[in-house]
DNA sequence: CAGCAGATGTAGCCGAGGCTACATTTCTCG
DNA sequence: CGAGAAATGTAGCCTCGGCTACATCTGCTG
């Protein structure tokens, strides 16, 4: 390690750096589709309300995502999802799901559980998203559906 | 005055951007910890190549980090933690060590698992964290320290 | 059907964290 | 000792994702 180039431990800096670039497309198309699915549309001030942020922001960062087809628009209008869109959506939701379900398993209480599991989402790989799936029915094998609650 | 209406949906990401905004103090003191342990002292080309980053880059962060007292450098000189931060990496380790562990438990391989724990700790919160430290201490119970590997 | 409120867009600022190119300092070694 | 290489620092550029202030458009409603 010392003083040579770029050490094997920074593979895991970079993964994480690169997660992090897909994080926004992923929650914005996410969040796109939950808003079309329950307001039948989705407007710049809707998302600016469930992100958090100015509605400044969300249209340059809707701007992006249509640059990368991942959403259409035009001015004034509202935003729906593209079929790359809807397909990443998609994936977004079911391992945001099982991350959810899986923190849920292990006791974490619900709204912690779904604080903790909007960023862990984006960091949890193949591998890991399998173990969690795995997890997950051997707990509903060892415990019915008639005797869960939540 | 434009985010007046922010759902309660948006906590989530508020409290996500905020736990990326602690992430690169973290995950330097830790490596400044490490290094100084590993190799005696803790230079910029040493952070450079753990983190896959240029020393440029380094140069900024470290700058930052000494402003908010983490760390104590001269120009030139090696880098070394304050009190302050070796506190933060400390409890850094602790949480990172537990992710790591935790992953290992329910059965992620060795390398994904390290991987993912990179990004996933800083999202891990109090609860999670002791949820993940009971799951642990089950599984020691049912498999005692002869019985387990890898 | 006109005007106004609210939604959307534009301009321009900021900090974080990437980078390359070049300048300066340190330190090793012949 | 005194190069020259390696380490460190500086200048300046980039993207991303925050923001406020102000401009424009749309859609209601009186
Ligand atoms: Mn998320
Ligand atoms: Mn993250
Ligand atoms: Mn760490
Ligand atoms: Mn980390």
């Amino acid at each position: 390690m010392t003083g040579r180039k770029r050490s094997r431990v920074a593979v895991r800096f970079v993964k994480t750096r690169d997660d992090h670039r897909s994080e926004t497309a992923e929650d914005y198309v996410e969040a796109v589709a939950d808003l079309v699915r329950l307001h039948g549309e989705c407007r710049v001030r809707d998302l600016a309300a469930v992100m958090g942020v100015s509605h400044v922001t969300v249209i340059r960062i809707i701007a992006r995502l249509q640059e990368a087809a991942l959403v259409e628009t035009a001015p004034y209008r509202p935003i729906t999802l593209t079929p790359r869109g809807e397909r990443l959506a998609a994936r977004a939701r079911h391992r945001h799901e099982i991350v959810l379900a899986f923190l849920a398993a292990i006791g974490v209480p619900e709204e912690a559980a779904r604080r903790d599991a909007e960023g862990m989402e984006h960091h949890v790989g193949d591998r890991t998203l399998a173990c969690m799936e795995t997890f997950l029915a051997g707990v509903r094998d060892r415990v019915p559906a008639k005797e869960r609650d939540v």
